[in-house]
DNA sequence: TTAAATAGGACTATTTTGGTCTTATTTTAT
DNA sequence: ATAAAATAAGACCAAAATAGTCCTATTTAA
């Protein structure tokens, strides 16, 4: 589990489009606010919307939304949104990704943990994240 | 957490070793009963040299052992001979890499997972792991 | 003295990361 | 109608990280 850049960049695009709901929001003003480059910000947005985590309007006074209330969108679902799934050892992912893996003792820890780490980032939702100072 | 492939080498090798205590064991038998690239894991020996972790016999007849009792051995500290320091994301490893890190909301859930993880694999030390089948 | 082993450094190819840029399209306001 | 301001989409790119290889030197047992 190793966030990116792109990925703590789309986390902060979410949250400030949490802390802003009920109007529209340009990649200009949320890339000023949260200190993402513009360009970059804009690809972001389109994986958001992709997973169906925004949405946007186009022309003149258009930007982005959120698509969920704040409350049902995870950590979890943001991050995956950008980079896919992930974990902190390639067989926790899928274990075919390791040929040792059926007789391998070290695999079952790195199942565990990604199974405990991804749970943690479940329950952290974007109401809450938004909420807190 | 991310654990690269000369990292899990790296865990592969001394599982191996701790598997094989009380000998002298050559590069070349543990790359062919591990899967490990024969001169990576050269290098990767001499990461584990420097940490501590194994020592090294010279000439003919020569190769590794641990330096240390597999019990002595966690998990945390293989990967982090290799790697260095690592976390889910860099605010954790050392706040002062992202400047939003005081106000941020979600900076703390990643210190959060950081340590539950080291607690973790620091938990797991290379007796257990041997033991096991 | 030779063969087999580690030590160490230089080197390299590929992939991933972290972006930018350009062109097209949409929409509002004048 | 048209200009301005916004997103959409794809091509492109540089730098860093990853995953190694290779060569030379040194050590040491037989
Ligand atoms: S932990 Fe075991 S199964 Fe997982 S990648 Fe490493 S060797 Fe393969
Ligand atoms: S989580 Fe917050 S502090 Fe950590 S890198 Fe992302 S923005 Fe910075």
């Amino acid at each position: 589990m190793y966030v990116t850049r792109k990925a703590d960049y789309a986390i902060r695009c979410v949250l400030y489009l949490a802390k802003n709901t009920g109007r529209i929001t340009s990649v200009d003003e949320i890339s000023n606010a949260m200190y993402v480059p513009k360009s970059f910000l804009a690809k972001i947005l389109q994986c958001l919307m992709k997973a169906g985590i925004v949405s946007s309007t186009r022309g003149i006074k258009g930007g982005f939304q959120l698509a969920k209330e704040p409350k049902d969108i995870s950590l979890l679902e943001v991050i995956e949104a950008i980079q896919g799934p992930s974990a902190a050892n390639i067989c926790a992912i899928d274990k075919r990704m390791c040929s040792l893996s059926g007789r391998c003792t070290v695999h079952p820890i790195w199942v565990k943990i990604r199974k405990k780490v991804e749970q943690e980032l479940k329950k952290q939702n974007f109401a809450k994240l938004a909420k807190k100072r």
